[in-house]
DNA sequence: TGTCGTTTGTAAAAATCTTTCCACACACTT
DNA sequence: AAGTGTGTGGAAAGATTTTTACAAACGACA
């Protein structure tokens, strides 16, 4: 079809800018269950939507359609036409875009990291984990390589909102010491090391290890030589079409990790949410508004 | 749902026997084009089978359903049921742990994610925005948050291992003026700004538009103020069964970009990437082995 | 050919859905 | 602290759709 074909998804984005709050709202909701939630008389999909009737119209108007019926009209066409569409579209991951669109190509490989990385995680040994990382009566060391820091402080920023005791290596090896000299029995130690694996972060994990601190490594389907000596191995399926290795899949795993940890820490983990919360407002009123 | 499963086809089938000369033609009708033809106004319906509008309401009533909105409603469910169907069942990537177990629970919330954020990207305004990401002729910067700061960091070392002139604005607002002082236009900030979003952000990308940058900003469903003002906005979708918000979908858009700007300057990228790892090859051989 | 039962469509009534209007609420300005 | 403007939802008015009532048309049978 050679149409100008603008869907009404489309549509909502380009207008979303200059959409109101509720209406914002609303095409959050349209969006999120689409076409369904358009799918129906102005009154229910207000309700869903939580909006008022005036609202969802007032949208439809200001998306171009001249009221809802043509607008309930236009979706119906979309879905109708998905249907008798060539071969249902490619699962849900096709967008809109071509076939072989970067993005496309792209989903398809992250998905497939994301699938194999998780049917190789022994769901045993990651409880046993995340109690490790969970135990505030050892301290948490969390490290990472070069390309790996960012996920050391993503883990480190999550980490310390809920457990105390939580200690960021910073990347430059040169600091390592100090760190290692506090290091005893009933530590934990996080790292991450993927492809291009550092030397440096091997003889940590080996003095670490000699301090009788628990190691937990995070890293790539091909393994980082740390994970013969660590106690627990996560590994991470990273392989994309590119000359670097994606993050996805690990950055999935370690948030999973961080989930983990907070469910069983709960009530305090919920404390130090809330006060974290109210001091983050405290130092915001400090800002003139 | 109550419903015993059988779809208006196969009622009308059975049926069949039972029905008038005219409900028979107005059943012909609705096989002939299904359902497509049985979705509209009754009205509708009638005329195009060329029959009267209680025909249809009769032969409704025959089939079994209460009125007319509800044979409606019915057919739409399946239409619906057409559109999704085998799609979202098999997205089961279930490792061996139990169906509830928070492994599987994360990993269904994530794809969903993942899935809804790749819908919602507009793979033209993509294409635009990984084009001034690529420009070397200005300067790219890049800015996270409290949390996103970690993605903003990633971003940092890939954008920088790719093209030249590329700046990471540390999380300090403090220091941000200084930045912005050089910025002119040409030059492109790249944001991450996920809620509990940052009015420190938002003036910052104020200050930056009004010197006339492209302001890029990753956000969330729910749009960060940023998006109001900023040249393009991608949308991720970051909820999960926890207290926070996961980042899987935005380091996935995240990484998407990246590869997408290497590509367009694959030659220099290219050199690049391998005049680095001679430097970090040599950097190693400094330490003794 | 007339009568009866059934089927069918017209048209009006009822129900529902959509739109419009307006007042209130909230935020931002003076 | 009052004023202005925008955004929002309640509720009535308007439009459309659905249902019901009823009478004309048809065909079968005496």
């Amino acid at each position: 079809m050679s149409e100008p074909k603008t869907t009404v998804r489309e549509l909502i984005r380009e207008k979303y800018a200059t959409l109101t709050a509720s209406e914002k709202k609303l095409a959050n909701a349209l969006l999120e269950n689409y076409p369904a939630a358009g799918i129906a008389s102005i009154t229910v999909v207000a309700q869903n939507a939580d909006v008022s009737t005036p609202t969802v119209a007032r949208m439809v108007g200001k998306l171009g359609f001249k009221g809802f019926p043509q607008f309930h009209q236009s979706l119906l066409s979309e879905l109708q036409a998905k249907v008798q569409g060539p071969t249902q579209r490619r699962a849900n991951w096709a967008t809109e875009a071509p076939e072989s669109h970067l993005l496309n190509r792209f989903s398809q490989a992250i998905t497939r990291n994301l699938s194999q990385t998780l049917s190789n995680v022994d769901h045993d040994k990651f409880d046993k984990a995340a109690g490790c990382l969970a135990d505030t009566n050892g301290r948490l060391y969390i490290v990472g390589g070069r390309i790996t820091r960012a996920l050391a402080e993503y883990a480190f920023t999550h980490f310390q909102a809920i457990r105390e005791r939580v200690t960021h290596m910073t990347s430059s090896s040169a600091t390592w010491p100090h760190y290692v000299l506090d290091m005893v029995k009933g530590d934990t130690l996080l790292m991450f090391d993927i492809r291009r694996y550092e030397t440096n972060l091997l003889r940590l994990a080996e003095l670490a290890k000699e301090r009788g601190v628990t190691v937990i490594v995070v890293t790539d389907q091909w393994a980082s030589p740390i994970a013969s000596i660590a106690d627990y191995t996560f590994n991470c399926w990273v392989e994309i079409p590119s000359a670097w290795d994606s993050n996805v899949s690990t950055m999935m795993l370690l948030e999973t990790l961080i989930a983990a940890v907070q469910e069983e820490n709960w009530p305090r983990a919920k404390d130090r949410y809330e006060r974290l919360d109210e001091i983050f407002e405290a130092a915001r009123l400090f800002r003139k508004p």
